[in-house]
RNA sequence: UGCACAGUGGCUCAACGGUAGAGCACCCCGCCGUUAACGGGUUGGUUAUAGGUUCGAUUCCUAUCUGUGCAGCCA
């Protein structure tokens, strides 16, 4: 049975009127009042203020957010709110990703259109969810991306990047559903079929397709993340990866029975290159075909057609046992003459470098598995001594001295490198060349429920960009048949994709390809700036006084990608003077995933759905409220890391917050605390105070203080600044039994002036610290307790609370006396001691002088304030 | 296989190279017209292992082991 939220409290064992600590009471009650007042918005421009812009990553509206989700909003709103405190103009705004497949898929399964899903989910997630949470969002800068308010801008910048030739039109392979007659998204293809046809293999099929040039921005994207500092280091380090830059050369080899036919390949490792066994082409080189001869036609055919049907990710995480076949054919070594086959091997990939490879088993391990398949010889150029090893077991990785190459013999494989370069740019055979790793941006999506490619395609004007006045091109919502197959549905839609040139009013046919929603999402930032702009997609002096993020919040899964995309769109954009900013991130927080027991897997699993281990918010809510859930999400783990949900650490937050809420409920019941009388207290004077009160008014100033630290950016140690909190309140608990209450409350008990002004200086400081993590209940007391009236204002646009530096350091301080570096003896000294006090406190020491024993003292270090360390 | 991060009381985490501490749980005492209870208190650690640097190492270095994440033959 539940007492009343008011009602004669007896289950604490006191008779007397009280309320217990409800969170449904009232949470929602702020937070309409909040919104009224507006307090969460955001100035532009304004220049009385500093500014920080706080973005959290916007989530795809696929319907129902749970407790993992929560975390990653919960940190940013934490932040956002305790900046406003400091006095910062916040933005925080918040928007939805809402162009994608899941929409497709409901509108397949559901027969429902992907608008109304998408409409629905988001007025779910925004109203139930994301609101009942307590967030701070300023939502009058709300963005959806499927909105042609905000597509048309998409499709704008589009057309910015054709202009600029960073948008470019390329053959490449898709994957290619035969039945559906459509292309198939790398998450669509498993086991290397359909997704609905698990019987039918995919193939990989060359169409023509949009790319953005982001090779174009390799070295800047690499180069600047020295300015990401404060980005976490493996996010640097995997974006580092993932361009992928490195020095090498082309080197050219001239086939031996046709001597006008070359084949370039890139190599690292020049130095290597009298190690050449052999030649090796991707099965996609076009080149095969030519240098086939007819007795070898057969079983290249045979292997070509073999690695058409696997895709790129069977052929990257296939077994690793080398295959290849020989053409036959037979290059010459343009360094020392040697003659060496031609192979064809799938481990060379046609779309990095030049699509082949020289095979150099002694110094590289794919080279030398290899060989040793189908015995090819190993020959060793570099030796780490200069000698010549003989017989090579695995491939020498590493530098050092030249062997076996000829007049290069002696110089150290770095220096060679150099060398080898040289020589083959004075006689022609190759050049010194940069390769990245990082490949185009392919863009071109054949789906429906995605932002239109404003282009069309003209027999006469080739093809032509859409005149801005006519943006956006509306994506068609009437009509429309979604059911997966037969191609992209806005092909088969006439009345979209039948139009008129904008250059010659001929006839024309639109592009029908939508583009990758990670464009939408590669700017969404800058739209925040200026979110209701319709002239433009963003007004420069807004983006500029915003721009960039101070503080970006969101999960690993998209270090790559997303952070990497909107960084080439913050560059690019930068080069058009549409803003001046060249990072749009300059601090990134990878929140961890919150984990929990699944009981079908029998382990700890990433919250999800589909692993039936999902609390959802609105049943948590509604028990425990909105501020125990996010004191547990930021209390349970440090923030990078993973948080295993559990309900009973759920409930000790709230055990928490209602201790917080009796004492001070109690404190105002029992009229220790006068709420119309708050704000004309007399301030705490420490001087005054008892030895116990003096503890606790450092108390505060100490939580106070830590709290700060914690929460700084420095930091941001969310579970450890909670700590803190709950230190505090057991210290005033504490107190009130020193103080003689028997029962943990105020009631009953009287106080001097001095204590009243105490708790109401505890109380405030107290809950200022704890509002930006439990918003809500804050608030609440803070209005009751009287603070709101006599300081007229909610408690979230009030100034963070000062700390007296000199409360938080104890006068009497414990000297630890070392021998050797052990400790032997601890004493209770004042601060501040000199050096020789100090030496003199512990060549007194009746336990240090046993330790000694006479013996000579060889040295003494001393730690101010901390220890005496002795040296015998 | 490579790269990154992490191994500290039962659990989750702290500790500028200087006393290994919190919170929760357990246990004990008290309160009670006990039932999302409440107040107080006591336990509890060779800091993964082995070396090294140092007056002094949880902290720095080296190696090993274990776990997690990311990558995936990039020449």
């Amino acid at each position: 049975m539940r007492v009343g939220p008011m009602g004669i409290c007896s289950i604490r064992g006191r008779s007397m009127v009280s309320q217990q600590y409800v969170a449904q009471d009232f949470e929602e009650k702020w937070q309409a009042k909040w919104e009224e007042a507006g307090i969460y918005r955001a100035d532009d421009g304004d220049t009385t203020r500093p500014k920080f812009y706080s973005l959290v990553m916007f989530p795809y509206p696929s319907g129902d957010l749970h407790m993992g989700h929560m975390r990653v909003y919960t940190v940013s709103d934490v932040i956002s709110r305790t900046r406003r405190m400091h006095g910062y103009n916040v933005l925080n705004p918040m928007g939805w990703d809402a162009f994608g497949l899941p929409a497709e898929n409901a509108a397949i399964s559901r027969k429902m259109h992907p608008e109304v899903w998408t409409k629905q989910n988001i007025r779910f997630m925004r109203d139930e969810q994301l609101k009942k949470l307590g967030t701070s969002f300023d939502w009058r800068r709300e963005v959806t991306t499927c909105d042609s308010d905000y597509y048309h801008w998409t499709q704008w910048l589009f057309l910015q990047f054709f202009k600029h030739n960073l948008a470019v039109r390329k053959e490449a392979p898709v994957n290619w559903c035969p039945i559906c007659q459509t292309v198939l998204a790398n998450e669509q293809v498993e086991d290397g079929a359909c997704w609905r046809h698990p019987e039918t293999k995919v193939e990989q099929r060359l169409m023509s397709q949009w790319f953005l040039k982001i090779t174009d921005y390799a070295d800047p994207l690499l180069l600047d993340l020295d300015k990401l500092q404060n980005w976490p280091s493996s996010v640097r380090i995997m974006q580092q990866n993932w361009i992928g830059k490195s020095e090498g050369a082309l080197l050219t080899f001239t086939v031996e029975s046709k001597p006008n036919l070359q084949i370039t390949v890139f190599t690292t490792r020049p130095d290597t290159v009298f190690g050449v066994s052999y030649l090796v082409l991707a099965p996609e080189n076009p080149l095969v075909a030519e240098l086939t001869t007819d007795e070898c036609k057969e079983a290249v055919a045979k292997y070509v057609d073999q690695s058409k049907h696997k895709t790129e990710l069977d052929r990257m995480t296939g077994e690793k046992t080398k295959t290849g076949v020989p053409l036959g054919t037979y290059v010459i070594n343009p360094f020392n003459g040697d003659v060496v086959p031609i192979w064809i091997a799938d481990y060379v990939l046609m779309n990095y470098g030049t699509g082949a490879v020289m095979g150099v088993p002694g110094h590289d391990d794919r080279d030398f598995a290899f060989a040793k398949t189908f015995n090819l010889p190993i020959i060793e150029v570099i030796s780490p001594d200069g000698n010549p090893t003989g017989e090579l077991n695995e491939a020498y990785l590493e530098h050092g001295k030249m062997v076996n190459s000829g007049k290069f013999n002696g110089l150290d494989s770095r220096e060679a490198k150099k060398k080898f370069i040289e020589h083959a740019t004075e006689n022609k055979l190759g050049v010194g060349r940069t390769q990245f790793r990082l490949r185009d941006w392919l863009i071109s999506r054949q789906r429906y429920w995605g932002c239109p490619i404003p282009l069309v395609h003209c027999a006469t004007c080739g093809i032509v960009p859409i005149p801005d006045e006519q943006l956006p091109v509306v994506l068609p919502v009437e009509g429309i048949e979604i059911t997966g197959e037969g191609g992209s549905p806005l092909g088969r839609m006439d009345s979209f994709v039948k139009t008129s040139c904008p250059k010659c009013k001929g006839e024309a046919r639109r592009e029908t390809d939508t583009m990758d929603t990670f464009i939408d999402s590669s700017w969404y930032f800058l739209r925040y700036a200026d979110a209701k702009n319709p002239a433009e997609a963003f007004a420069s002096s807004k983006a500029n006084y915003w721009m960039p993020v101070d503080q970006y919040v969101g999960g690993v899964e998209h270090a790559i990608l997303h952070l990497l995309y909107s960084r080439f769109f913050t560059k690019a954009l930068r080069d058009m003077k549409l803003v001046q900013c060249d990072e749009p991130f300059t601090n990134l927080l990878s929140q961890g995933m919150v984990t929990k027991f699944s009981p079908s897997s029998g382990r700890i699993e990433k919250m999800s759905k589909s692993r039936g281990n999902v609390v959802g918010t609105a049943d948590f809510f509604k028990r425990y409220g909105a501020d125990s859930a996010r004191l547990f999400t930021l209390f349970a783990a440090p923030v990078e890391q993973e948080l295993e949900w559990n309900e009973e650490g759920a409930i000790g937050q709230y055990r928490f917050l209602s201790r917080v809420w009796r004492f001070v409920t109690d404190l105002i019941e029992s009229g220790a605390l006068k709420p119309d009388l708050v704000g004309s207290m007399p301030a705490v004077d420490h001087a005054a105070l008892d030895e116990k009160s003096k503890a606790l008014h450092s108390l505060v100033h100490k939580t106070v203080k830590a709290v700060t630290l914690d929460l700084s950016q420095e930091r941001y140690n969310f579970n450890t600044a909670i700590a803190r909190c709950h230190e505090m309140v057991n210290g005033l608990y504490k107190y009130l039994q020193d103080c003689g209450s028997d029962n943990g409350s105020t009631v009953g008990t009287e106080f001097s002036e001095q204590q009243k002004a105490l708790f109401a200086f505890a109380v405030r400081n107290l809950l200022l610290v704890l509002a930006p993590m439990a918003p809500h209940i804050s608030e609440e007391l803070w209005q009751q307790a009287g603070f709101a009236k006599a300081e007229g204002k909610f408690i979230h646009v009030t100034t963070w609370p000062t700390f007296d530096e000199t409360l938080t350091i104890d006068n009497q301080i414990e000297l630890v006396l070392q021998v050797n570096g052990k400790i032997v003896s601890k004493v209770s000294a004042p601060r501040g001691l000199t050096k020789a006090q100090s030496e003199e406190i512990a060549q007194n020491d009746p336990k240090i002088r046993s330790k000694i024993d006479g013996q000579t003292i060889r040295k003494l270090i001393v730690v101010p304030d901390k220890l005496v360390n002795v040296v015998i």
